[in-house]
DNA sequence: CCTACCACTGTGGTCTAACCACACTGTAAT
DNA sequence: ATTACAGTGTGGTTAGACCACAGTGGTAGG
């Protein structure tokens, strides 16, 4: 077994064991390096791993922001180890689509009414009839449906509809490059958005889910993923 | 922006770029670190991340199985970071089963019939008839229902189904010794796998996806997870 | 001629020791 | 009381060295 997965282990341990909770800190590098006998060389692989999968954020100098500290990111986490696998081609964008139809689908049908995502979600599109440009709106759009997503209050999914998106951001911001009329488009999506809010309001989820995978489906359609699952 | 975090972009677009593919081999680490006028540390720091998403595989030695190749396993990956994410108490046990129920039903649905993977399947059915221990049935088990995953086709819903079992795969192994007749229990899991196949070999999709689900959700709720949603 | 051995080479794995930038903290000078 | 500044501890980065490993190729012995 190679040193940092010792390290790893360890800092898994201490996690699983509740010596560290989430908001704490971790032990200096160099104190942890001695504490385990190894190099700080391979306590800080061990370190990068974790901040990679968006367990801990590392903060230099001094005060609150400063130190390892133990967070809960899976969602950024997940999304870039996804990103690198579609640019491996292994992952076709189409699955991931699809992927997200299924997960999106099923958060629509089961959002509890009443919690404040819902409330958030609604300020969200009344924020995009406004927004100047074309990235602000991708930006409110993602936090629209992650918001939906979380209503369903169910964090591994959520977690991984958002990492889902986040793996093709780059692509959506290409393809809008490919539609014809991005007023139009835009105009479009967001009443399809109010008819989804609305119908998860009235408690029609099977509505909602029904309205969510044509929303999807819809957008990566006319934007031309699905038949060109590799547009660069 | 720091260092390691530059190496990893420039790899990224080696891969988008397709410069980089499945199978080929990254410069080696000296060579890297000389080419973008980085320290070898740097250089290791972002193939420990790679490595961790499970997008490369490092090797020692001279040969085929030397340097760092560019691999596709983004299940193993996908798993750790969900199960360092449970470690944390951030991701409850009962959201991963109720996870695990909504994307391998749906698989199961869609799986499609004379592919490789259900006579896999069927193979592995008959090798847990004759498994000598728990820990071997369980193994088993994990590779059926990954098989039956990707009889849908869809890589991404694939990957996730196997890293949502291996996150829990320890869970798996304590949980059995709460059961009353592993024997018994034994018997009946074995029936229900082989329902649920004949159910996809008969084209029975709606069939096929309650079977699983009530599979799995059966399993675990015997096991006593749901009510103690941290058995630790 | 063939075989067995062994030094060589290049790979990742690890360690040490130093320096940097940063942000707060406490103290001393104003 | 306010300000300025040295001190302290954090992660970030670098250079250089050594190790174990595995295949390569030459060489000595049969």
């Amino acid at each position: 077994m190679r040193t940092h997965e010792l390290v790893l282990q360890w800092i898994e341990k201490q996690l699983s064991d509740g010596d560290l909770a989430l908001g704490g800190r971790l032990p200096g590098e160099r104190a942890m390096a001695e504490q385990l006998q190894v190099s700080r060389t391979s306590v800080r692989e061990a370190v990068r791993i974790l901040e990679a999968m968006g367990v801990v954020r590392a903060g230099v100098g001094s005060g609150k922001d400063a130190g390892t500290v133990v967070i809960a990111e899976p969602g950024s986490a997940l999304g870039s180890t996804l990103r690198l696998h579609v640019a491996t081609r292994h992952l076709p964008v189409a699955d991931i689509v699809e992927t997200r139809v299924l997960l999106e689908s099923w958060a629509a049908e089961r959002a509890h009414v009443g919690v404040p995502e819902l409330v958030e979600a609604a300020e969200l599109l009344d924020q995009m009839d406004e927004a100047p440009d074309i990235d602000s709106f991708l930006a409110l759009d993602a936090r629209f449906h992650v918001a939906l997503a979380q209503a369903a209050g169910n964090s591994v999914v959520s977690a991984m509809m958002a990492s889902l998106r986040g793996a093709i951001e780059n692509y959506a911001g290409e393809l809008t490059g490919n539609l014809p009329d991005w007023g139009a488009t835009s105009t479009r999506l967001r009443a399809e958005h109010r008819a989804i809010l609305t119908a998860v309001n009235n408690n029609d989820g099977g509505k909602a889910a029904e309205l969510v995978a044509a929303h999807i489906q819809g957008f990566y359609k006319e934007a031309g993923v699905g038949a060109n699952p590799s547009p660069k």
